[in-house]
DNA sequence: AAAAAATATTGATATAAATCAATATGGATT
DNA sequence: AATCCATATTGATTTATATCAATATTTTTT
């Protein structure tokens, strides 16, 4: 059932950063590390638990979600394959800040946080490429809190399909892997309002969406919903 | 009128990452570095525009603050001296994200991306701490966003004065250095919304307020606000 | 295949918060 | 001290969006 895991230093499905590191960093690192399959739905990591492990992303689509007072949570961000998952826990005792579940079957590396920690220390290309990645996602959370404060149902819905479509899928036409409910908890509304604006997305043509697939037909119409929706 | 400008390698003002540095490591820092003063209400960096230094905020107050479409901008945070600001734009040709701007008088170092740059790459402890410093922000980031798109004005403004309180003056009694107008836009609100639930927490014996000075008098209940309200 | 459960859709209503508008206050400038 | 301008305050109204409620559809379980 398990494919036999392949060590680090023979495996294609390397990480940016991973390729930084001499073969004899890779054999350390592949020893302090687990390689781990989920199926659709699982959680991976729960927030509020102690951070032992940086994740990484060989394949498959997760989602980074805040579970919040009420019963509503947030999406902070869908990754896909080739991410990290836990840079901001680096040399920090605090726990968890979001969970982490799996929204299509998913292999993940788990490497000792330590591991990470001591590479970010000893190899200067390696931690020049982590900074990197992480200044990625902090670009993204800039634009997100725009997002959130000052954009309204139109806008936040085109930022979220937007960030699927840029981001996640690489692509305008992709297999919608989100449900209505997570879509909402990702452009930040209600369900019933990400039902509706997605009707009307559809009505004016700017999306399609057929059998759970959806493609954007009109992407300079969807921007300006974005800048000005 | 300006004080002669200490070097690097004798300055009390040091930045946490920079007590990591050596003696030489803090002179080729000092030569690729300007101090500068701004008055309160001055523009000290603009969206946008290349990133060429990394601002070390020797003493003072700051708004880093995101320009949007329309008129309301957003503050994205509050730095006091000690901070580091432009460190998502590392490794990054980037523009600039957001602007920042002087809220009281503030002297600044401003010291090159470069040098900075070649010292994660060369320095394990300097990049260990410029990794824990760029968390720090994406924890404050990750907590800002859940205010933003699922609390209420109390709650909003509770978040805004806590974080006032615990991350920018370490007090729970501080000179209130923001406008109304800034303080709703630190909070994501319109400012008569902001005029209204200030009002509101002072008449609930939360907060007091004069003369510029602002106190928490009922921290237990600001922080209920915080999570509920 | 039938039943049950979860997810999605739609319309009606309630509510939070923005906007509009008028007035007040406090600093700056002359 | 008088004027001006920016900031602040307050009430009335409008608007966006959540919530409620009913129904439909899809998926899962039996």
């Amino acid at each position: 059932m398990y494919d036999p895991k392949k060590s680090c230093p023979v495996c294609d499905f390397k990480s940016g950063c991973f390729k930084k590191l001499s073969p004899l960093e890779l054999e350390v690192a592949d020893m302090r590390r687990v390689e781990l399959r989920y199926r659709r739905g699982e959680h991976i990591a729960k927030q509020g638990s102690f951070v032992t492990h940086i994740l990484y992303l060989q394949t498959g689509l997760v989602k980074a979600y805040m579970e919040t007072e009420g019963e509503n949570s947030m999406i902070l961000n869908i990754f896909g394959s080739g991410k990290m998952i836990g840079l901001p826990n680096l040399f920090s005792s605090a726990p968890m800040q979001y969970s982490v579940a799996a929204i299509e079957d998913t292999v993940v590396c788990a490497i000792d946080k330590k591991v990470i920690e001591d590479l970010v220390q000893s190899n200067g290309e390696f931690a020049k490429s982590i900074v990197e990645s992480i200044n990625n996602c902090t670009m993204y959370h800039y634009r997100r809190l725009v997002t959130a404060s000052q954009k309204q149902l139109n806008g936040r819905m085109a930022d979220a399909l937007l960030h699927l479509s840029d981001d996640v899928y690489e692509s305008d036409d992709f297999v919608m892997a989100l449900s209505r409910k997570e879509l909402a908890e990702l452009a930040g509304m209600s369900m019933m309002s990400a039902v509706r604006v997605i009707k009307d997305l559809e009505q004016n043509g700017i999306i399609t969406e057929n059998s759970g697939h959806l493609s954007i037909s009109d992407r300079a119409k969807l921007e300006q919903l974005s800048k000005y929706g």
